[in-house]
DNA sequence: AAAAATTTTTAGATTTACCTAAAAATAAAA
DNA sequence: TTTTATTTTTAGGTAAATCTAAAAATTTTT
């Protein structure tokens, strides 16, 4: 059993492991919030645990035991996400900080049943997949909007950046979820990119096209 | 803000301080499951914090804002039992500790939303009040199992035992909430009490009809 | 490849919630 | 009203998770 402090630990190494292989004391404790010299503190610990492998001064990777540990938290958070905007009408950009609390609830039959209640989600409100009760869950094949070319359309299925300023900036855009694109001109001067959205193009700046994620149902 | 265990400590004396005015040290350690030496240390903590008035070796009384904080803890911890057993379809003898995990979630909006997702609901699983986001709700006006006379009726409304064990045991007795129920004989021998239920005789302990409460409505 | 910069670790403290063992206060019994 | 028993508190210590400051290892730059 995982201290709450070990799980979030678990479950940030885990993310940052989606893009570095050996995951650095230094971007684990800018995640968290917190001192590397707290980051070497824990690590050890989770070593000791048998959740991460560390070699001194080489940066973690977690076990199999860790990983799946680290994917469980994942999937409670999710499962969470779910039933805060289905459920109780939170918005997309609202839940991030409740479900933070709510994935370190214990009772393996509570996510279970959540499960079954809300239908057995395959992603989250902002598109990312919700592990099966065995950790597994399809490798998302999603591009990013800054990505595509002009002319290329797609659907937006997902997001890389949960914070409420971005997901509010959407909504007022009317960028959500499902909605259908298609990239008409990117501008020269500052990389910001033109869409077609229902009829109306938008402007959209690079730094938000890098965090939409479009499943490219079609290239030009 | 109050950490994870001072809310339990709060709630402790709460639920302690229904049946006497100066709750002790030694009542407290008992049902948090720790030592005396720990209780008198939390209690400073919390009489600094203003939320216990304290007197040395004279117990504790919660201030009003202690005892809001309390009632605010048993509101959530009981919507989330409804929601388990409503929604979730959990037994009435499965939901107390994933709720006393869950009554420590923070937001605010969470269990007002909740409320309503629910339906705004009065009472528990187990028949016990839900306080409104104010704190207030109804005193309780049920009499136990115990105190009634032969030829006594009225409905099952709740139990003041909330152990698996006592309350499998008296869904294998078919004594759940809403039954109505009439005294027909109490035994001298050990004081267990037979009673008239859907027209069947069933025989309870003397110690098990101490724990149920009815809303007794009429006398014989 | 030596110097400089960055990253990571160690050493030593702090805070929270506990503990044990012994002392002090209060309550009950002789 | 002493003595005895019970309750409560104090004193001193532990483990978890954090911190600062300084030392050590690694990486980058010159």
């Amino acid at each position: 059993m995982q201290s709450y402090t070990e799980e979030n630990y678990l479950k940030t190494i885990y993310h940052l492991a989606e893009k570095t292989t050996n995951v650095q004391t230094n971007a684990i404790a800018e995640q968290m919030q917190t001192k590397p010299a707290s980051v070497t503190d824990m690590i050890k610990k989770l070593a000791d645990k048998g959740l991460v492998d560390y070699i001194k001064y080489q940066g973690v990777t977690l076990t199999e035991i860790g990983k799946n540990t680290a994917i469980d938290i994942v999937r409670k958070h999710r499962l969470w996400e779910v039933f805060l905007v289905d459920k109780l009408n939170f918005k997309w950009d609202e839940v991030h900080d409740v479900a933070e609390e709510l994935e370190h609830i214990k009772s393996i039959e509570l996510i279970e049943r959540l499960d079954e209640f809300l239908g057995f989600p395959k992603a989250d409100p902002h598109g990312d997949p919700i592990p099966d009760k065995n950790g597994r869950f399809a490798k998302t094949q999603f591009i990013k909007l800054i990505e595509l070319k002009i002319g290329d359309h797609g659907t937006i299925t997902g997001v890389t950046q949960h914070s409420s300023a971005f997901l509010k900036h959407l909504e007022k855009l009317g960028l959500t979820l499902g909605k259908k694109i298609q990239i008409s001109d990117v501008t020269d001067f500052d990389g910001s990119v033109e869409i077609l959205l229902s009829g109306k193009q938008i402007n959209i700046s690079r730094e938000v096209a890098k965090h939409i994620l479009i499943s490219s149902n079609g290239k030009n």
